[in-house]
DNA sequence: GTAGTTACCGAATAGAATGTTCTGTTATGA
DNA sequence: TCATAACAGAACATTCTATTCGGTAACTAC
């Protein structure tokens, strides 16, 4: 990708969530978006085809880097080799999801953090849930799978306005709070 | 409050509904919901100052009537006179959701839900919330706070996708997973 | 009933924001 | 160096929100 478009995308993303941080989703304006990341209109408009494209591309773009393998330089929580057990599994997303708080916390904060949030939930019902379908006598799975997603999603979202605790924390405190 | 007042909310609100389970909100226009409701410009923008108002409107209407003490009709749900013991409550509340299941519905489809839900995390914190605060050791009780009523109010959200279930079974299902 | 108040209708309009199109300029990399 | 692709930004069409206003119908109290 040229390093032309890099630059533009990242300093649209960097706009917006600054953006976010200070007022609701919906009173942002394509305008400002402009003014503070200094670029174009038509420049905009050839990244994202519109306002709402715009949101679902940055949560695409966290999302993908929470969710994927790669082990971040680190030391402390690269688990590869280790046998894989669900709290390292967990341990090591959320050291991903500490690295993307500069855009999350934006994210989050506004009306338009339930995209991110539908994306995550999904995310760990496919990814996490399965290893913890244990299976509670009268419950039905489907609503126990929904119940673990959220339950994650809103740890995060809890976990960005309490940014004071580490990730093995919250991972302790996710395992603590939710019967598995 | 007059006749006509009455007549006009519920219209609106019933046509707003309406229109929530089949588009998301940022798509409907005012002019989609005057026509379908069946009332003036003037008239719309006299009961609500804006359309997000109109959001917030309704919202509170719901949540007044989900967390009214008043019995309904039921008999299945008079729960007055018992000892008042958390299993009841859940219960009582979810008896009043599900009488609100017309509007709750399409307001939690679209992409709006995230206002109710945010006030019905609200009002479990303060009402429910006190009650089931048993406490884990290491676990920051502003954390299991957040846990419950988050879980309180994604289970309805649940629900309100699966409506097969009784309110006592959902009722169960809320309280089997969340350790308090 | 009748008078006075209040709600309602609906068209016309101002204002603001989105998204498009165009021309010309600048950076990239082969 | 040279073709290509990305950029700036002004001008524009379009769409939607929210306001205003004159006229009509419904409610309330006397």
């Amino acid at each position: 990708m040229d390093r032309r478009q890099r630059k533009t995308r990242e300093a649209v993303f960097a706009a917006f969530t600054g953006l976010l941080q200070e007022r609701p989703y919906s009173s942002i304006t394509v305008q400002e978006i402009l003014d503070r990341a200094d670029v174009g209109r038509s420049t905009f408009y050839a990244h994202f085809e519109t306002k709402d494209a715009l949101v679902v591309a940055l949560c695409a773009e966290i999302a993908d880097h929470v969710f994927s393998d790669e082990s971040t330089s680190e030391a402390t929580h690269d688990f590869s080799g280790a046998g894989r057990n669900v709290e390292a599994e967990v341990t090591h997303i959320l050291y991903h999801i500490q690295e993307s708080r500069p855009y999350l916390e934006g994210l989050l904060k506004s009306g338009s953090g339930e995209l991110f949030m539908a994306e995550l939930r999904r995310r760990v019902a496919d990814e996490l849930a399965p290893e913890l379908s244990a299976g509670i006598e009268g419950v039905p799975t489907d609503y126990l799978a929904n119940h673990v997603a959220c339950d994650f999603a809103e740890t995060v979202r809890w976990w960005m306005r309490n940014p004071q605790h580490s990730p093995e924390e919250v991972c302790r405190f996710f395992l603590a709070t939710t019967r598995l």
